[in-house]
DNA sequence: TAAAATAATACAACCGTTTGTATTATTGTT
DNA sequence: AACAATAATACAAACGGTTGTATTATTTTA
């Protein structure tokens, strides 16, 4: 690391005008306390020798590194994308930077990079459990050191200490089967995601219940739980799952867009029409909707908002830090169903 | 900060077992000076006390903070997704971590970016500059600093002492040009993107060059440069330009992924079949054009293996970091054609 | 013009590690 | 048992800043 040799420092800048450290870090810091004479020849030398604050250093001495770690299960889900935008956005207006990593649905990268993240002292966590995380010890024992943190998206378990942010799914899912039965829809078929992931299972219970509220019979040859973890084996799962159904469905609930558009595409290929023959609804409303022909009617879900939503949540804890019974929220973020061709 | 303060650390480890800072900080090291039974005992007291180390105080220490900095211009484009996927999974398996940042196209917001990545002492960095970075001169002085760099994508400018990844954006829209014009399409459309983007600048002269070997005059309303940079613009552009076409294109060659799905439904709401009335092929094979119907030919554009690279190109930079000499590469990576139904 | 008040700056400790060197403890040799 | 050799550990400086307190320089006051 050569150039961080010959990095220009306070002391290069103290050296050179004769004054001491102190004086040049309180000069940059432009406090009154520094002649403003010292103070500008200070700000000139500074600019002149290239100085640049090393923010490691000022880390180490303010215990703050105003970095936020924010951890999703996946890179390529273009949900997880939109709420660190959201996070992002909002950090950013307030100073802060964060660092974004991917425990790829895996329980133990979890852990992992949750280690790394409390060795790095970033200020505060922003989460999304993965569906293999049944146990919440590992969060409850960061929270209960005091680091900052807020859950998103798939929460299994409410924990004590942090902020929470999600949607309704069950509430969601519901709206979308009853949206589909008061067209007249009767046999409804449901496309899940993982089946151990808590916002999967609600959404099924959404689908579940609507179908009970009006009265129509569950048919279990209707109903598919994805369990690819690539979206190479999405496709096939879908199709081999239409192809092989004996009874044609009339309605669709796909519990993320991606599997809405990949059961549209199978339902055209077989033939069908959308939405004469068969009505399709989606949910997540990541972008991908607008491009299919025909459009996709989906939930809409407030991705970047929810991102915004967990960053002031945990900045809001920051400020608070010192206050122990600051009260921990959890929100829910309103869907809204977005009509759209395929219904 | 509370929970920082709180913190276990060297010190309290040594207390506790009456010995100094830096036996403990050896024996954790398992460095053979400290005694076998002395090294057990402080493994097994930090593990009880739950010690964590503080990195930023190694940082500091070390001058290497193992974290390399990302700067795409943008988020909500697969591309850049898929290749920061690919810096972290090379980054990973070299114990290295990524600091991502979007410079939402904005040359002042890359200048900053950067300037807070030299602040943070990130040791190395890997860029895509936006389509509005002209002038190179930041870059070219974080070089001169000694500041290990990758370019990727979108290189206007090569810089010295810089590593460069990047694809054939000329040739590879020639073939996908070719390509169209060898199935017997003369009225080949072009969709482009921002036009002061040196990638479409690339893929403009790709099919200008097909055209000319062809013998096939230009028809300037066949060209268009889309120059939104939000994805809500981007389609009415795109429908905006069909539908005041007066020739019916048999052929379009889209620049992005995105831009032929667009460009697909288009031409589908207007009632002209693909690939029959017209073949669309696009570019970059980012997850899209598996999913419409047709499916869409494209030129596959390795992103993945474009991150992966950039960073085994940035750690090799680190490990020769005392050789000035050190040979720095600029490498193509090759794109093939993936035909689907589009065409 | 000397003492008091205040402005300007310097000194030194600290943040939590690492690491070269000095010191102390233990072992081996005769 | 005395000394050398070696093992084990402690000390202290360094990384680059910040900040409370001490010191020096200047101005004000009587």
């Amino acid at each position: 690391m050569i150039f961080k040799k010959n990095r220009v420092k306070l002391e290069d800048i103290a050296r050179k005008l004769n004054v001491s450290i102190a004086t040049v870090s309180r000069a940059l810091d432009n406090n009154p306390r520094v002649k403003l004479s010292t103070r500008e020849a200070v700000f000139k030398t500074a600019k002149m020798m290239g100085y640049m604050p090393n923010q490691i250093a000022k880390s180490l001495n303010s215990g703050k590194t105003n970095i936020i770690g924010v951890l999703i299960p996946r890179y390529d889900e273009p949900f997880f994308i939109e709420v660190c935008r959201g996070i992002d956005y909002y950090a950013r207006n307030h100073n802060y930077k964060i660092l974004i990593s991917s425990s790829r649905n895996s329980y133990a990268s979890e852990k992992e990079n949750l280690i790394y993240f409390e060795r790095s002292l970033v200020d505060g966590i922003i989460l999304s459990p993965t569906h293999e995380t049944k146990n919440m010890d590992h969060l409850k024992n960061l929270v209960k050191k005091g680091i900052p943190m807020v859950l998103f998206d798939n929460i299994t378990e409410k924990i004590k200490g942090a902020d929470h942010v999600s949607i309704d799914d069950k509430k969601s899912s519901f709206s979308a089967v009853e949206f589909l039965i008061k067209r007249g829809r009767e046999k409804i078929a449901f496309i899940g995601g993982i089946k151990q992931k808590k916002v999967f299972q609600d959404r099924f219970s959404g689908y579940l219940n609507a179908l009970n509220k009006y009265k129509i019979p569950v048919d279990k040859n209707l109903i598919l739980h994805c369990d690819s973890l690539h979206r190479e084996f999405e496709e096939k799962e879908i199709l081999n799952f239409f192809e092989h159904l004996q009874i044609k469905p009339d309605g669709v609930f796909a519990s993320t867009d991606n599997y809405g558009l990949l059961t549209m595409k199978t339902l055209l290929k077989s033939g069908l029409k959308i939405p004469e023959d068969v009505s399709v609804i989606g949910f997540g409303d990541v972008g991908l909707g607008e491009l299919f022909v025909p459009t996709l009617t989906c939930i809409a879900q407030p991705s970047f908002e929810m991102g915004k939503k967990a960053a002031e949540l945990l900045i809001n804890q920051f400020n608070q830090s010192e206050d122990p019974n600051y009260k921990k929220r959890t929100i829910k973020l309103a869907t809204r169903l977005v009509e759209r061709e395929s219904t």
